[in-house]
DNA sequence: GTCTATAACCGGATAGAC
DNA sequence: GTCTATCCGGTTATAGAC
């Protein structure tokens, strides 16, 4: 039906994004090579020179695919809050899309594109965060009136600190606590915790 | 003076450990060669493996050499706080050796650390890390009684997120931001959202 | 669009001279 | 302890048959 594009449902294409997807959440990207995705994938290693042009637009590809459903269903939520969100609904809006969508085999992936500060602030922050950034820290302001702009940036990124290492490192917290990890249980424990946080007294400034 | 080891400040050794660190936090464990690292020390390529055996024998030595000291000033001032601390205490704990100890330049590191789930939990968490977990979680403990152990566990992974993403990052902020970053201002500014974080009350369990 | 084969190069690790 | 030279395997990317 659809004319140019995504017409079978699991075409080459879409296999070679799931193995990458997967293999570099567990192992990095640097780690993974193309040869380990198209073995994953049951498809022939040229085919991902074909399809992506290098493995460097594959690993855009990937984040391009699940970062953009994510922040647009967080700008919906933000907008249906309304002009003047509560706390509560604003960390909504910043936690549950990454339980709602379709993002989960991309969860451990997370953590890497986060802790690698050339990817992250060139190809992932710049082209796709710095307009959502924007939004909740209006948001905050919103619900948080007396918090300065520069306060809002800082606060948003201890939010996203916080969010995308329970991410990363979702695979292994049972061999780190013993306890089986529930996901929305342990994101509903994190949303309590940032909304206390977002609503901290300011702290006042150092002497010089 | 000293008998073993370190005669020099500057040795062949040290010099390994300093390169391989910088270049580990700039550009990750697997990007980075042993020629890099060796280039960047200006020492030949086979010193790495004559002093350490193996790559990964170095990445171990390199965690060793900064959470080690982090980890013992930490437990001092829980220790020096004694056995009924504040929430400010724990909270200072956890963050203040990050900023005291001589750790600045493997910074970087860190998020790579934190974002890599098997070398994290395998050779990071079980050897340095979970016995500190233990004497703050008994710290929180003592400071907020009413806070369930579970609770206390994933509040200090809340901490610890937001905590490595802000060193992880910090070489990058101002390319966010378009501020300089302030390392000691930013902590201070963590640890107030952190403290509130802690003090949050328990969310209610979801009903089946 | 999909394959095989290969180019061109880089990786960690080590042997053995000094 | 420090060097050079090298082994051996893995890497991305592409050329060209089908």
């Amino acid at each position: 039906m659809m004319s140019t594009e995504a017409k079978a449902p699991s075409d080459t294409k879409t296999r070679i994004l799931d193995a990458a997807e997967k293999l570099f959440g567990l192992n990095g990207f640097d780690a993974t090579s193309l040869r380990d995705i198209t073995t994953e994938a049951q498809v022939n290693l040229a085919a991902v020179n074909y399809h992506f042009q290098s493995k460097e637009s594959l690993i855009d590809a990937i984040i391009e695919r699940r970062l953009g459903p994510v922040n647009r269903l967080r700008i919906e939520m933000l907008d249906a809050a309304g002009p003047s969100p509560t706390v509560e609904q604003v960390v909504e809006a910043f936690l549950a899309p990454l339980l709602m969508m379709d993002v989960l085999p991309a969860v451990p992936l997370i953590g890497r594109v986060f802790s690698n500060p050339s990817l992250f602030v060139e190809r992932v922050y710049k082209k796709h965060l710095l307009h959502v950034v924007k939004r909740f820290s209006e948001a905050i302001g919103a619900a948080l009136p007396q918090l300065p702009a520069e306060e809002r940036f800082w606060r948003l990124q201890f939010m996203a600190g916080s969010m995308s290492h329970v991410l990363a490192l979702s695979g292994v917290f049972p061999l780190m606590s013993g306890q089986p990890f529930d996901r929305a249980a342990v994101m509903g424990r994190l949303a309590a915790f940032l909304a206390a946080g977002l609503r901290a007294p300011v702290a006042a400034l150092e002497e010089d």
